[in-house]
DNA sequence: TCGCATCTGTGTAACGGTACACAAACCGTT
DNA sequence: AACGGTTTGTGTACCGTTACACAGATGCGA
């Protein structure tokens, strides 16, 4: 920029101006910048000291609590990242994916990642990302939880929903089965009763605690329920579960925490069994199962527009029971 | 970090080393370094300094030829981006994506990006964008197209996919269907006749090129085929596409350039009907239809290790029918 | 004890911009 | 002709690091 400056014979402002406010500078001389620029190979300004110099990068940064390979194949991850994305496109701003796979540079990836906010998505409570990321003091929301100072949540009640859905499925139930996804990062599969609700991810544990309400409720004790555990939200894993519990129970009632798990047991089962999937996606108004409406595109938006800065209030955010 | 060096009663570049170089730093001075550094609150180098100082900023920058929103429901984004993430996890670099809508300020986007090098996903033969990458000297991978010189292309021989697909399917067929992708930015729905193969996204040309050798090779004339055009890669695209068609042909065989798209005409047209499609994922083993098999996971890799700098040789990916 | 290699710690000078404040030139009024 | 207000251009710092080169201290073999 000093030779370009140089060599239209004009003060290195009067080039920053040319670039960053145009209509600061007059327009022969704005021609005659443009034009040397051209003549250098100047390419205009470089982002990253423009950052240094005025505090902010322009950037958001979204922390994924799982391998980045799954984030992508997660329907429920890519539509919470639509909702990002949503804002950052109009805002213009970059959306920086940041993994956090349980290993120890998770920290530092978050230390040097160069955003002005943080988006964050699945962790678990004791994820020392999440301490990472407030400890930056930058504007932060996270999607569900684990909540924390300074650390905006976002999230639907989980736990009234998944009461409400428990409770609509159980009248008449024989054998219900639950079927969940990952309480933690070790239990991530295979056959539980009843699990404690003392669970690290918090949104399956508030979604398990609810479905115990609506069990004890029903007067059936929680720690005979069998919960199906899974690794992602994807059809296949569905039916392997439920596949794989088939010599132990034999659900007529499967409770599922994402309608992927709840068509997969569809598969498996046939349309004998009642199911209910979450997320109300298109599965479920094709097969015809109830879910639990939320938008985890707007989730995404909210937790993108407290991450740059554009707000900082929270609604809960809304769902309701598609029952079909 | 000057605070914390005269706090420490060190030199700046003591402080310096203590994070980037530990063992540069002997024990005690590092121990009291890090002390003061903990008493005021100073969290380690600023990354935006330490980009623009030492001249690289440890991201790569994806760039997407379509509506964010888009990129993260299609399947076969999801795979290439998979690719790239696992290269980006691996070297510790970041993960910026910057989207290209056909807007004008994509190319701005492009250059105001804080990256270190380019991985470019299905963009239009004159998108602006390609341009706007190349310019930038900095390393540059793209998938499938459109080559440009400064920019490394990854991709697998589609054209001869194509045809040897095409040809396989057309044995014995009576009256096939052609399912694509979009052919540029305008021509995303709708029922064409052998449409031209003068088209503006790469990877449709070459695939409709290969068709086409393939018809003209069995004696069908190009100009009668009908090609049904859908926006993206979802079952209920193709479902939607198949169905407004029925009006003017009745497909025996239909030959699709995706997985998704196939499936979504099975599912209007029934078992009867042969159908084809591409990437062979679980679906087509699923559904028993065959399916040209590529690995777009290995074409991310390809791609960000390029970017990344890490190589700047290409191997033509590779393909395969897969027959069922 | 000398000599030389290895450790540690230190200045200085960029990296490439923009914030800010100020000065000169220019305008239309009165 | 004097005056206040708006353009337009300029200088000077400073953003927070690290590259580089150098100096004193230390260790160790001969």
């Amino acid at each position: 920029m000093r030779d370009v400056a140089a060599a239209a014979g004009v003060a290195v402002m009067t080039v920053s101006y040319t670039y960053t406010r145009p209509d600061r500078v007059a327009a022969p001389t704005r021609a005659k910048v443009l034009q040397a620029a051209e003549r250098l190979g100047y390419r205009g300004p470089d982002p990253v000291a423009r950052s240094l110099r005025s505090g902010s990068t322009g950037n958001l940064g979204v922390v994924l609590g799982e391998h980045l390979t799954y984030a992508f194949e997660d329907p429920q991850a890519a539509r919470f990242l639509a909702g990002v994305s949503r804002v950052c496109v109009q805002n213009r701003l970059g959306l920086v994916l940041i993994p956090s796979t349980g290993e120890p540079d998770d920290v530092d990836r978050v230390r040097e990642a160069a955003v002005d906010g943080f988006v964050l998505w699945t962790t678990a409570d004791d994820d020392p990302v999440v301490q990472a990321v407030t400890a930056t003091g930058r504007p932060a929301a996270i999607q569900g939880g684990p909540a924390a100072p300074g650390l905006h949540l976002v999230s639907a009640d989980d736990q009234a929903a998944a009461r409400a859905m428990a409770r609509h499925m159980l009248a008449g139930a024989r054998s219900p089965l639950v079927l969940s996804q990952p309480l933690d990062r070790e239990r991530w599969s295979g056959l539980l009763r009843g699990p404690d609700t003392d669970v690290l991810f918090p949104v399956t544990r508030t979604r398990l605690t609810g479905y115990r309400e609506a069990f004890e409720e029903a007067g059936r004790p929680w720690g005979d329920v069998p919960v199906a555990v899974v690794g992602r939200h994807s059809r296949e894993e569905g039916r392997q579960a439920v596949a794989a519990v088939l010599d132990d129970v034999h659900p007529d009632v499967v409770i599922a925490m994402s309608d992927q798990l709840a068509a997969g047991a569809l598969d498996v089962l046939g349309d004998g069994v009642r199911v209910s999937g979450w997320d109300d996606s298109e599965l479920a108004a094709e097969r015809g199962f109830p879910s639990v409406r939320q938008s985890l595109f707007d989730q995404g938006v909210a937790c993108a527009r407290i991450a740059a800065g554009l707000t900082d209030t929270v609604d809960g955010a809304s769902w309701e029971l598609a029952l079909r």
